[in-house]
DNA sequence: GTCCATGCAAACGATTTGCATGCGT
DNA sequence: ACGCATGCAAATCGTTTGCATGGAC
């Protein structure tokens, strides 16, 4: 068994506290979605001098070593702990972030792209189900 | 026919000339990726004056209307003419973008979404052919 | 002991906002 | 003529950089 720390070596990073508290959050949320800042927020709990510039590094260096993945939405990168393709589905009026997953062997994907692949995101803009549905009530309360 | 100006009628937009130049600009280069500054560049040169703000808003309003697609990248926007869904592959080395086409009829992006979808971007993060190629190159000279 | 990571402050760059003027309808 | 669009300046916000101190190996 491989743990937290025993991959931030592997890839050649040293392990402190920060980078474990960081991966270990990400990773046991591994169906959240994260803006540096709401890292920031949780790590500063345990560790009250951490500044935002010091959780940026480490969040960008854990996407170049392919420990977590990211994309970027409405101007904010977010991370996330599930690395293999899915759907990251935004929503425009409430702004949360769902997972969907994808259908088939992802092959698809990546089946006529020319050159080496590190990571590739799928990023849904729309309206949730949730938002869909108030929406819909409060039209109907304006009709009456 | 539908021109342009058409479309922007239609979609409850007032014509103006910088929003016709700003349009018939990223659809006659429907396979090309523009940040707002490259726009705005190509926009100032008949509108010595246009201030970059207002590329920003015709260009958000364009993708909220679906005249054109955009999706980010490094911390940037980037604009596209082709609204299908594709691949946009960002080469972290050269920092170019290169489309490539999705296998099949497309329906496993949203196969599994619970929404209502208004856009879907795929983007893969890589190295490209070219920097493959020339990284390879220098590597050969360095072992010499 | 060496080198990399952290903590801190300041800078940066893309984008947004507020407001007066101008133009499309 | 009315209301939305433009032009302009300033502000905002996420993120990055430089440098001194501290901790991992």
């Amino acid at each position: 068994m491989v743990s937290l720390e025993d991959e931030i070596k592997q890839n050649g990073l040293k392990v402190t506290p920060q980078r474990s508290k960081i991966l270990r959050y990400i990773r046991e949320n591994s169906g959240k979605h994260f803006s540096a800042e709401d890292v920031h927020k949780h790590v500063v709990i345990d560790n009250p001098n951490i500044p935002p510039a010091t959780v940026y590094n480490i969040l960008k260096m854990f996407v170049d070593r392919g420990l977590i993945n990211s994309f970027e939405i409405n101007g904010k990168a977010i991370y996330e702990g599930r690395v293999e393709p899915h759907v990251n589905f935004s929503c425009e009026n409430c702004k949360n972030i769902y997972d969907f997953d994808l259908e088939g062997d992802l092959s698809y994907l990546e089946k006529n792209v020319d050159g080496k692949v590190i990571s590739t995101s799928v990023t849904v803009r729309g309206i949730c189900r949730n938002c869909l549905n108030e929406l819909e009530a409060s039209e109907k309360t304006l009709a009456r």
